[in-house]
This record gives C-alpha cells, sequence and structure tokens, in this order.
DNA sequence: GATCATATTGAGAATGATTCTTGTTCGCAA
DNA sequence: TTGCGAACAAGAATCATTCTCAATATGATC
C-alpha cells in the first residue's frame, strides 16, 4: 500500500495572475482570515523572485512591510498552506509559493552562499521516487504528506570564487 | 555527462567501534586538529543515538559537554565532514554521522514533533535519481556535491495525537 | 454609508538560541 | 619537564525571532 503523496500538476493548471491570488483568499478565507494588503505584498514578492526568497530579502524588497509583521504572515501563510518553508539553505529559510500555486519541483542549494535555484524531474521517476518514499514511510508508521529532494553543491558563481 | 554525487557504501564498509573513531581522529589530523575527549563524546552520543540528534539532545544526555564547546565542536566536526547537519525538522537543527560513518540514505521527518528517522532506498532507484540530479545541476551551471531526499509526515505517536 | 466587533498591523520590548571573549587547561613535541 | 599552541568552559554579547499592546483597517450589519 502507498498512497501518493502529491499529483503532479501540469502546466496550464498553476495558477497565474489574478487567479493566483483569488485562490490565496480562498484559502485564507476558508479559515476565517484575510487576503489583506501587507499579505498580498509578500505573496507579489515571491512571485515577481520566481525562485525561494529568505525572509530579510522579501522584507528589503518591499519597504511597505514591516519585519514582525512578515514573521507574522508568512508563518500565517505557510500554516494556510499558500507557501512553503525551506529551512536547508543557508542562515535563514527560504519562502516559495505552496504546490497548487507552482509546479512540484526540488531544488538546487548552493553550500557557500544559500541561494536556491529550482529543477524538475519528469513524471515517470517522480512517481517512481513518491511510491518508494510513501512505502517506506507507511512501513515506519509514518503518515506521509510530501517529500522534498535537494541537491546540494555549488552555484555558477561560488564554483569560481572556489576554484581561485 | 554526469558525475555520481556519491558511491553506495556496503554494510562492511561502514565503520564501526573503534575504527569508526580512528577514522574521525584521521580527518581531524589531516586539518591539524585534535580528537580530544569532548569531542569524541560528542561523535559517541551520535552513535548510541543510531538517528539524527538536535544540540540540546545530545549536551542532556552528556553532562560533561558544555553547551558553548557543543556549539564550536559540532561545526568543526561538520566542517571537518565527519558530521552532517540536517536543518529541515523543527526548531533544532539535527545531527548525525555523515557519510563514511554512515550508509547513503534519507530521512522520514515529523512535521509536528520534529523527529528525524532513517530510511533506504535500493542502489537501483538511488543511482537512478543520483544521475538525473546530477544532470540537472550540471545543465544549471552548478557543481553536486550530495542529496538529501526528505519525506514530511507525521510519526507513529503524532499520527495517533492528530486524530484524537 | 455609518457603526460595530474583530482581525490585523507595527513599533518596540522580551526572549532565547547561537556566537564571542577571556582566562585557564590540556596535549603534543622537543 | 617544559613550552607553545590548541582546546576548553563560563558567562557576556549578539541577533534573529516572537511577543505585547495600542492603533488601525476590514467586512458585516443595519
Amino acid at each position: 500500500m502507498s498512497t501518493p503523496l502529491h499529483r503532479h500538476t501540469h502546466s496550464d493548471e498553476v495558477a497565474t495572475g489574478e487567479e493566483l491570488h483569488d485562490l490565496v483568499a480562498k484559502r485564507l478565507t476558508e479559515r476565517g482570515q484575510r487576503y489583506t494588503s501587507g499579505r498580498r505584498r509578500l505573496i507579489e514578492a515571491l512571485v515577481e523572485a520566481e525562485h525561494p526568497m529568505t525572509l530579510p530579502a522579501i522584507v528589503a524588497g518591499s519597504p511597505d512591510v514591516a519585519p514582525s509583521s512578515a514573521y507574522r504572515n508568512l508563518d500565517l501563510l505557510e500554516s494556510a498552506g499558500v507557501i512553503r518553508r525551506i529551512s536547508s539553505g543557508g542562515d535563514h529559510a527560504h519562502f516559495e509559493l505552496a504546490e497548487p500555486l507552482l509546479h512540484h519541483h526540488h531544488h538546487l542549494i548552493c553550500v557557500d552562499c544559500g541561494t536556491i535555484v529550482d529543477i524538475h524531474l519528469d513524471d515517470e521517476l517522480e512517481d517512481l521516487v513518491d511510491e518508494r518514499l510513501s512505502k517506506a514511510a507507511v512501513d515506519a508508521g509514518f503518515t506521509p504528506i510530501s517529500h522534498s529532494l535537494d541537491v546540494h553543491g555549488r552555484c555558477p558563481t561560488c564554483t569560481k570564487a572556489a576554484s581561485v
């Protein structure tokens, strides 16, 4: 027995533009919470960046976002399932849009500077990995929710810097 | 082109007992550092636990280890490649023995309590994943070093607690 | 559109994990 | 032994994160 950890989303299923914000609003409303302008600015920062960002980076790029609110709202958006926290990249956690808003994908993480870049695996391999991991989890008594697959290495910039 | 990220280790290649400590000592000596009793206590705690541990857990279990020394030495052992830091599990980072001292493996991480349990995939799948990830990394200009594969879910205890 | 109850905000204080500092101790080599 | 540098431990300092609370914005209801 092995329940799939996720359903692969295809290009046309990923929300974009106003549609994306509607989906976020819906998620929050369902939980009795509001999609305020502050929260929207956080989501917009993540959409525009097109790669996972740290909290300081988001705050630095959006002058109207107070740090204390950023911490609070990033937590809230995470527990609403709208964004995802990635803890492996260096000092700070990185945030990205969660799966219905973005394709299922994995990460290249630079061990030197912490930069994170998205990568995709083909569906076939993804399904295989998914199935095996679910099985292993269930065998250990765990209830699987999702999986993450990271490659640790050096980004182009740090690779050059290291070879000097 | 895709360089393997790691070589699979087999049972008989994993160092145990005194052999393991010799290997750690060698790694440190190569870097002009000593394998002191304090550092040895940390390694022993990780060997005995048989699963990744947080720093507070290690300190709590080894009365003679001062927190400030634990931080310092865990960092040092990590940069010597003897232990590995896992950042995804809850508030605190977890530590485990690094690969030549332990088989290549992956983790089940409880989203509620942060507990981490090791799992293994068969070599065939492992090689396939490895190859595809390396290719993706190289295509993006990254120099791959290792990969990690985590399943996020609920441990048996927290699964029960959640269903009440 | 005015009012109300409540969710949300943001500035700064409080917390708490991690890192630094310092004087002391230890380990290795001569 | 003796000496030198590495390593140690206790506590101070730092800094990211969380908490507090008065002010504000929001959406529902009239």
